[in-house]
Formats: C-alpha cells, sequence, structure tokens
DNA sequence: CCCTGATTCGC
DNA sequence: GCGAATCAGG
C-alpha cells in the first residue's frame, strides 16, 4: 500500500484524533504501526497536544553491531477475553450527554466521540449502544447508551471497534 | 509481557 | 520517502 491522498488525509484525522498508531494502521490496513509513525513524523505532525512521552532520542549506538533475533511472533490471543474486560470507562458520567449525531449529512461512521452516556440495563432500547463499559459484576457497569446505528446494536464508534479483530480492539472505551 | 511513540538508517 | 529494527519508557 502507498500513502495516497486518501490513506493520508484518514491518518491525519484519526492521528488527531488522539488514536494510537497501531489502531490507526488497523483502521487504514495494509501498513505497520511503524509505517505510520513513520509516516507521522515525517510530515511533522508528531507533537499530538500533550500525548506522548518525548524526552529525547539517544543515538542507535553502534549500528549493525549484532542485529539479534526477532523479537518471534507474538500471535497468540488472549482465551476469552469478553466484555467483562472492556477496560472501564475513564470519561464521567455526563448527565446529558448528546447522542452521537450529525446535523448535516455526513456518515455517522465518522463520529469518533465516544462519550458514554453509561445507560442501566433497564434504560436500554434498541436504538441504544449497548457496548458494556465496566466490569458487568461492578456496581459501575453500564452502557454507551449512544445512539445506535439502524443494522446493529452499537452506535457508531462502538461498532466500529465491534467489528475489528479483537487483537486490534484492544481496550475499548 | 502488553503497549506507546521516537529514532535511525538501508532501501 | 518509506518503514523495519530498535530504543526508551509506561
Amino acid at each position: 500500500m502507498s500513502w495516497t491522498d486518501e490513506r493520508v488525509e484518514l491518518l491525519q484525522k484519526l492521528w488527531a484524533e488522539g488514536l494510537s498508531a497501531s489502531q490507526i494502521a488497523g483502521q487504514l490496513g495494509g501498513v505497520s504501526r511503524n509505517a505510520v509513525i513513520g509516516k507521522v513524523h515525517r510530515m511533522k505532525l508528531s507533537g499530538r497536544g500533550r500525548a506522548t512521552t518525548a524526552p529525547a532520542r539517544q543515538k542507535k549506538a553502534t549500528a549493525s553491531a549484532a542485529p539479534a533475533a526477532r523479537p518471534a511472533t507474538r500471535a497468540a490471543a488472549s482465551p476469552a477475553r469478553a466484555a467483562a474486560s472492556v477496560a472501564p470507562t475513564t470519561l464521567q458520567a455526563q448527565p446529558d450527554a448528546k447522542p452521537v449525531l450529525r446535523q448535516d449529512n455526513r456518515p455517522v461512521d465518522d463520529v469518533v466521540v465516544p462519550i458514554s452516556r453509561r445507560l442501566d440495563l433497564t434504560e436500554l432500547t434498541e436504538q441504544t449502544c449497548k457496548w458494556p463499559n465496566g466490569d458487568p459484576l461492578s456496581d459501575d457497569f453500564s452502557f454507551c447508551g449512544n445512539q445506535a446505528g439502524e443494522s446493529g446494536p452499537y452506535c457508531a464508534y462502538h461498532a466500529r471497534l465491534a467489528f475489528q479483530p479483537a487483537s486490534e480492539r484492544r481496550r475499548a472505551r
């Protein structure tokens, strides 16, 4: 894959949204997270808010000294990562968070702000996103509750997560 | 061990 | 310009 205008645009957008390089690579497809990071740097988009830790870099030291073995494969996925493993949301409950909707005609899937409404199980309807937040056994457990898409149980943001391989999903919000 | 971004450098 | 390898850190 090459960096077409479209892909660069998406890269810039997702990077600005704060997605990690690996997540962006997963969405773009065909590129590694290193490729994404490299591209970001070449475009000079590094400093993204106050996010990363960037003290300084060191010299690569004596190059071509001892290549050493590759890190080996890292495929093995953990057995059962159910809804229970979803990381507790770090977003504070917002009393009247608006559902994720657009006023214009832009595609819904380009919404990226997953402010959970933190609904209780009994508050769910056909139209609310059923993405779980937190540990189901905990008192804090809740559902996203944002406007669900017409064709699924999740809001645009979580639908996107739901249809990604678990390995790319990582922690959900 | 999982992950993050940063850097170097051969291509 | 590209991105794997590597590094430094959480």
